[in-house]
DNA sequence: TAGATTGTTAATCGATTAACAATC
DNA sequence: TAGATTGTTAATCGATTAACAATC
């Protein structure tokens, strides 16, 4: 019986993963939660409490070791492991997300991008052809699909959402202003761009 | 002495209004925190915690005013206040926020396009000339600038973060996998995409 | 060994949920 | 008025922080 991991402690790991990654990156072989914990502005005691959520990967009297740590964490987020990935909307953010180098170098391959619109179906994102929504089920069908991204502008995602979901693929990533309902067992991460802006006008708009 | 609300509540607020907008789309005049509740998936007891941070919008009895409510979030959320922004980094992520007809809409018009690459420089997006990064301290001198945000790819983004807040830009929405640091009073929300799909990894793999 | 710093337990703080009196 | 549902206080739950014994 593994004990439950919170989400905000999920959520933290990759920050980690970054600044340990910084630090490797100017050769900083070990380092302390104190220390860590003032680079990254949080405490020495969340960062102990939430590594040892994982295993006990530093040592007593001397710290974390950097490059053992950042393994860890990687192998804890999967680093190691590959995806496969579709976009499904070849618009502007769709066009974006596909020419993300770093997605690749981090294990998210992808292999497929579905529109509707006939000006797009038939071009090419990154050497992928633009393939039109309606062969969708014969792609997953021959293809293993870990994740669906939606990049779809609006509407109806509801139907696209619930047709991949039952298509069998394992993740979401939603770039779609709704929240997605599904009635497949499938994990769901919003990207909500236009949420994030009001929070920012909100704070603005406080701050007097 | 006004109460300090959380981010936890001040980041539900967009949620709640795209809600109570799909409401109002299919002409439900008045809905119960029960009811809202069911809908998105969160306990009733939370949504009217949440509103009564900002005041009482219901009514005893009858359950909330859509219209109402919808345009009291509206307000808290400064949907009416108009903001300008610039983006920074003209690639294909800064492209596609450039054409997110969505955030017109709720108030932030884009006035400048910056980026350091001569292919760039002179073209258009939008009908807005991208100009060259080195022009940016003239071009906040003669206009007014609330919001920066940041497409930067990669490296030394620390220096135009904080080249932008001294400038005096009120907030900066950041789509660069750093953390900023700051010495000015500049509101920071982030947006870390490859955080974000780490994390879908992880829960993936952690599925089985 | 002495000093440093972790791993881990206990204390605190804050956020969520439950309950219910107020009131429409 | 009776029924419904809010606004709000109190209880619970979970996450963060503090403290310190274990140990390198």
């Amino acid at each position: 019986m593994e004990k439950k991991i919170s989400t905000a402690v999920i959520r933290r790991l990759p920050r980690y993963y970054r600044y340990l990654n910084d630090l490797l990156k100017v050769d900083i072989k070990r380092i302390s939660s104190q220390e860590l914990s003032e680079r990254m502005g949080i405490t020495a005691s969340q960062i102990r409490q939430d590594l040892n959520c994982f295993g006990g990967f530093g040592q007593q009297g001397y710290g974390y070791n950097v490059e053992v740590l950042y393994k860890e964490i990687g192998k804890i987020l999967g680093i190691d492991k590959r995806f496969t990935t579709i976009i499904i909307g070849a618009g502007n953010m769709g066009n974006a997300l596909a020419n993300y180098e770093n997605f690749k170098k981090r294990g998210f391959d992808l292999i497929g991008i579905f529109d509707v619109s006939p000006d797009k179906v038939g071009k090419e994102i990154k050497g992928i052809k633009i393939m039109h929504i309606d062969s969708l089920s014969d792609f997953c069908a021959k293809n293993r699909v870990d994740i669906a991204i939606l990049t779809v502008p609006a509407q109806d995602i509801s139907e696209v959402a619930e047709k991949i979901a039952s298509l069998g693929v394992k993740g979401i990533w939603n770039f779609s202003p709704q929240d997605l309902k599904l009635s497949h067992d499938v994990v769901v991460e919003n990207v909500h761009l236009s949420d994030s802006l009001m929070v920012l006008g909100y704070k603005i708009a406080q701050r007097g």
